[in-house]
DNA sequence: TTATGTGCAAACAGTTTGCACATAA
DNA sequence: TTATGTGCAAACTGTTTGCACATAA
């Protein structure tokens, strides 16, 4: 995945709609893209610390909504806080570590058509999913 | 489901660990085998407060801490409040309708195979699962 | 009798909001 | 120039906690 491409993408998107480029703002974007993980807001406001350090949390909350409103990011919700994945910001499943806290990606192929005969069976028809697989990660195996 | 039977088990369950069994704790326990959707702790509260008007939110947290502790009771986490489900408190597929709110329960069968064959890939092993669909129901799409 | 549970109010934590000031376009 | 964004502090909301009192066993 290219990082520059995709905060080029965004930046674009924003500007299509008509939202400022403010300095704080484009930091936020970067952050996000370039964070290898799911970063939680508080991660985020950390790593622009550095470049712009009276930058506050709320404005980080405020970008992410932002974000979130274009579906430009994805929120992941859990006991304590969110945590949030710009690279893929679409529905997708995780596996998550319950000993080291690991969040991994899964790109399973079909795994859609698997969720189409569930809700086929109900009438159901699907817009989004959540589908979070709890244990312990390879290495926390050993 | 036979919720007089269930409501036996969990109360012999708490007897079994030496837990009081005292008529408020009793009267959440009936709310929730009764309950035959999803309900908030809030939505147990208000259940009660017929027959233990003087019951408190917290009272009812602390049941709620105490289900989850032994497994008889499972949480749904949403964006502003959690869930409960009291009938089926193993993890299982859930379909939301994001227009009704209503949340139904999948029963497919097979869908631990399609979860084992995900973790597999990943080296991971499975302790448990959230998965969340969703969409709108049957008669929402009318 | 006494360890456990209850109920109140206060604390908690992540997130949101109101508002005056700053600034991208 | 001016509508939008920022940053601070306060508010919000679901949940948890401390503590004095009540009570199941």
């Amino acid at each position: 995945m290219d990082t520059r491409k995709r905060l080029d993408h965004i930046i674009s998107v924003l500007r299509e709609r008509g939202n400022r480029l403010t300095p704080q703002r484009i930091a936020i974007l970067k952050a996000f893209v370039e964070h290898d993980g799911h970063p939680t807001a508080e991660q985020i406001h950390a790593g622009i610390r550095e470049s712009f350090p009276t930058t506050s949390l709320a404005t980080v909350y405020k970008t992410i909504n932002l974000l979130k409103e274009v579906g430009e990011i994805m929120e992941l919700e859990f006991d304590s806080s969110s945590r949030f994945d710009a690279r893929i910001p679409h529905s997708h499943p995780h596996m998550i570590c319950t000993r080291c806290g690991a969040i991994m990606d899964s790109d399973i192929e079909g795994f859609d058509a698997i969720i189409a005969r569930i809700a086929d069976d109900a009438g159901f028809s699907v817009t989004s999913h959540r589908f979070d697989i709890f244990g312990l990660c390879a290495d926390c195996r050993k």
